[in-house]
DNA sequence: GAATTGATGTGAAACAAATCACAAAAAACA
DNA sequence: TGTTTTTTGTGATTTGTTTCACATCAATTC
C-alpha cells in the first residue's frame, strides 16, 4: 500500500553524526580519550545529552575514565555499517545530480555512487568519473552491485515515476532532492532534502529576528525557536 | 560572544512549506477551497496537526467553510516575506555552489542569488548567468543589494573564516553546506545541510530495517522512528 | 427559523524529548 | 586499605509536541 511516508531521521542520530565528526577531528589532533562534556562543548549540546544519546545507541564508556576515541569510532563504524562499503545509485544528472556525483565526501565515508542514470542521451557520458547510463540498465546495475540506497535528483515531474521503478528493482532507501512528497509503502525509507525550504526557513527566521530586535526583545524570538 | 549555534528550523515550519506546495498544486488544478483533512491527506499528516500548525502561525479559516486557497497562499506569502524579493549571496563556486547557482526553484520563490563569490580567479567568470566575484567585493554587493542571507558552499577548511566575514558585513542568516558546525553569536540564524549525514541516515535505517525484517517484526522498527 | 450537519479552533490528555539529579563505579591519593 | 574525587549511566522530572475531544460557529435542510 502506497502512502506519503514522512522523514524519519531522528535528532539523536543527527547528533551522533556530530559527535563522530568531532571525534575524527580530535583523533587527528592526537587526542586519545574524551569525556561527555568535551563532546558537548564541541557540538553545542549538554553533556547529559551526549550520554543519553550514547545510551540510546548502546554506546558505553568507562566510569570516571571517559571514552576511548578509537573504541568510540569503531563502535560507530559498526553502527553505521561503515566497515563494509555501501553502493549507491544516483538518478538524474542535472545540475544537482552532477554536483552530487562529484561530491568527494561520500567516498571518504564509504558511500560509493557506483553508477548514475539519466533519460537524456546527451548526458549519458562520463562527466565525473562515474558512468551515466540510460534507465534501461537500472535493474542490471542494482543487482550487480547489491544497491539498496538511491539518490533521486530528477525534476519533480518524474520523481514519483523514478521512485516507483527504483523500489520495484529492490531499492529500500532514498534521499530525495525533488521537491515532492513521494508516495511509497511504509517500509521504504525516504529522506527529503528540499533546498528551497532550507533557504526559505532561514529567511523566515531572519525577518522574524529583525522584527523582534526592533522590539528589543530577544526572548520572544527564542521562545519560538526549536531548542 | 561566539558559540556553536544549532539549527533552529521547527518541524511545524517545514510542514507549513508542505502545505503551501500542496496549495499551489491544487490552485493550478483550479481548486478554490480546501479543508484541513484535504491538506492532511496530501501531506501525510493528520487534520488536527494541520489546524494546530495553522494556529501556531495565526492562520485562520472559516468554520465549516474550510480554507480559501487564495487567502491561505496570500497569508503565507506575507508570513514568508515573498511579497518582496529576497536577495541572497552564494559563497563558493565549486560543484555544489555551481549547482545551487543554477537552481531555478530559488528564483521561482523570489529568492534571488544576486552574486556569487570565489577565491579562485579561474572561477571568477559567469557560468550560470550570475556573476562570480572575488571576495574583496563582498561588502560592496551585500550593501548594494541589502543582502541579509547567504549560502556557504565552500570547503570545510574555510567555512568558519567565510562565515565570520559574512557576519562582519551584515549577514544574519546562513544556509551552510560545509560539514562543520559554525561558531557564531546566537543572533545569527544557521541552517546546516550536511549531505553525507543525510545519505548516511538513510543507510542506517535501511540496514536496521533489513535486520528487523529478518526478525519479522516491523513494530520494533517503527518504535524507533520519529514520525 | 429551528434543527442538523460538518468543519474549525483550542484547551486537555497523551506521548516524546531533553534536562536534572544522583547512585555507581573507577581512578587517585592519603 | 580507606577516602576522596570524578565521570558515567539512568531513573525522575520537566519541557515540548502531537493527538484527542469537544465547544463553537456557519452553512444547509426541513
Amino acid at each position: 500500500m502506497k502512502q506519503i511516508t514522512k522523514n524519519i531521521i531522528k535528532n539523536s542520530l543527527k547528533r551522533i553524526f556530530l559527535y563522530r565528526a568531532c571525534l575524527v577531528r580530535l583523533k587527528l589532533m592526537g587526542v586519545e580519550k574524551v569525556f561527555s562534556y568535551t563532546l558537548a562543548n564541541e557540538t553545542g549540546v549538554t553533556s547529559d545529552q551526549v550520554r543519553k544519546d550514547f545510551s540510546e545507541f548502546c554506546i558505553k564508556g568507562n566510569k570516571r575514565g571517559g571514552y576511548n576515541i578509537n573504541d568510540l569510532l569503531e563502535k560507530m563504524e559498526k553502527l553505521f555499517h561503515r566497515n563494509k562499503d555501501n553502493n549507491i545509485v544516483l538518478i538524474g544528472m542535472g545540475n544537482m545530480g552532477l554536483a552530487l556525483s562529484k561530491y568527494s565526501k561520500f567516498v571518504q565515508r564509504h558511500m560509493n555512487i557506483v553508477a548514475t542514470f539519466d533519460i537524456d542521451p546527451f548526458k549519458q557520458k562520463m562527466r565525473s568519473g562515474i558512468p551515466v547510463y540510460s534507465m534501461s540498465r537500472l535493474k542490471e546495475i542494482i543487482d550487480r552491485f547489491s544497491v539498496k540506497v538511491a539518490i533521486v535528483a530528477v525534476p519533480e515531474i518524474s520523481a514519483q515515476e523514478v521512485t516507483d521503478e527504483l523500489i520495484r528493482h529492490g531499492i529500500s532507501g532514498i534521499v530525495n532532492f525533488a521537491p515532492v512528497l513521494l508516495k511509497v509503502s511504509p517500509d521504504v525509507i525516504i529522506n527529503n532534502v528540499n533546498l528551497c525550504d532550507e533557504l526559505e526557513s532561514v529567511i523566515y527566521y531572519v525577518h522574524k529576528q529583525i522584527k523582534v530586535n526592533g522590539l528589543k526583545n530577544l526572548e520572544l524570538l527564542y521562545r519560538d525557536m526549536k531548542y
